[in-house]
This record gives structure tokens, sequence and C-alpha cells, in this order.
DNA sequence: ATTTGCTTACGAACAAAATCGTAGCAATGG
DNA sequence: CCATTGCTACGATTTTGTTCGTAAGCAAAT
């Protein structure tokens, strides 16, 4: 049950973003997004992408020659990880000092806004 | 204007805290509360801040034998950093599903709640 | 005055992450 | 059949971050 402790490098975190936008990927695809903000070469996500599947934080379907990578690790259970880690490092631990902070410098719009009010009536009933 | 691009690492960041709590620091009083938990020798401290000073992350008065340090970047402009970069990178630049996350996972009591949706009324007068 | 203890400075070793070059292999098209 | 193309594998290098050992200075205590 324990979450896996996983601990995504910055990079990491760049290719494991594509491949849950696209689901699954090659290698080549993962590195045409990459490389629209990243100039380092094609071996380098390469290398990157077996690494992270040796450590399992992607799996493959190496079947055909051109392997498949989908994400081993869920977006949600990392965001979860990475949102606890900061509001502890970051803002002793308090929830709603990251809130406030985000909600400060990026407030979204008014539907979001009654979303996040909707949450919150919700946690209060309890 | 534009702010400083800082990107403190995992380790430095530790050493901000305690500099940010206490406002002023030695190596050594920092070094005590990291010690809490963390076994790393004392000059692996005073090398860090050193680097950090180096790097203008912090600053320190060295009028004295003991030098004493302080933070070079605030609390505020760090969090608000690196809560955009998370934003960004993690949640596709919606900051309603940062906090939807927050709240989810790590509810706080009536009163913060409270408190967020005083923030969130304020947002949505304007 | 010598020892002891705490300080900074700093080079060096170590570790982790990122990058790239090159080799090898299969499919494809001249 | 051979050259080209596109892929994986993988070692080597570079870069970045962390850790520590040691030297040197200074001040207080013996």
């Amino acid at each position: 049950m324990a979450a896996k402790q996983i601990k995504p490098t910055e990079s990491e975190l760049e290719i494991l973003r594509v491949l849950w936008d696209k689901n699954q990927a090659t290698v080549r695809e993962v590195h045409e997004v990459l490389s629209e903000h990243k100039d380092s070469g094609y071996t380098t996500t390469l290398k990157l992408m077996q690494i992270m599947f040796e450590k399992g934080i992607v799996k493959r379907d190496d079947s055909s020659k051109t392997h498949i990578y989908k994400a081993n690790v869920s977006r949600e259970n990392t965001q979860q990880q990475l949102v606890g880690k900061m509001i502890h490092s970051l803002f002793g631990g308090s929830s709603t000092q990251l809130v406030m902070q985000a909600l400060g410098n990026h407030a979204p719009n008014k539907e979001e806004l009654d979303e996040i009010q909707k949450l919150i009536d919700n946690l209060k009933k309890q």
C-alpha cells in the first residue's frame, strides 16, 4: 500500500510529462517534444529513458525494434509525492500556506475558484 | 524587477529554512539544527554555506571571527519561484489542480479553511 | 607561553546526473 | 548487394552537488 517512494530528477520529470500526456511514446517522439525547449541530443534522451527503465520509473514494450515506452508511475501519485515534499520543506508543513501562495500568485478564473470552494465546503462537512 | 532566478539545491534549501526561521545564524547554529535529522559533518555545512555565499544566495557579516549569515533571497520569493515551477511542470499550468491536490491530501483544519475561503472571496470580487 | 578548542579556508575525493560519441544491427531503397 | 537510415546499447566524459580531511588563525584557559 505504501506509495512507492519515487524521486524523479528534473529531466526525468520532463520525460514523464510527455509520457503522461501521450499515454505512450517512442524515444523519438519524446525527444521531439523535448527539443522544443531544450537542446540536448537524441542519445541523451535515449539514455535517460533507459536509465528510467532500469529504475522502474517507466516500462516498455520492446517486441518491435522501436521500443514503446509508458510511464510506470502515475501522475497523481507523483504529484502527491512532490506536493507533500514541498509543503514540508518550504511551507513548514502547512498546506494552507502553499494554497494561499498558489492562489495569490496564480489566481485562476471564477469557474475554477468555484470548484475549489466546492471542495472546501465538502471538507468542512467532515 | 524580474525576480532573481534562484534555484537552490535540496541541501541549500535546508540551510535557507534555518536562516529564514532564525533570521540570522552562524554556521554552527545552522549545523546544530541540521544535525537533528542529518549526519554530515560540520565542515560540510560550512562549505555549503560558503558556496551559497559565492552564489549570492546568502550574505554574511564577517567583521568578527565567527561569521554571521543571513538569507539573501526571501522566503516568499523562493516559494513563489518553486510553486510556479511546480504548477508549470507538474500541473500543466493549472494552479487549481495544485490547490485541489494539496487540499485533498493534506486537508487543514476549519480555521484554515476559513482563511482560504476568505482569500477566494476576495479574489472573486476582482 | 603552550595547549586546547573553535573558527574559516580550501583542495580533493566521491557521488549523482546529464551529455554525447561510437558501434552494431535491422530494414529499406537504389 | 551495398549504402543509407533509424534504432538500441553502452562506455566515457562532463557537470553539478555533497562530503570530508587538513591546515592555519585566533582567543581563552591552563
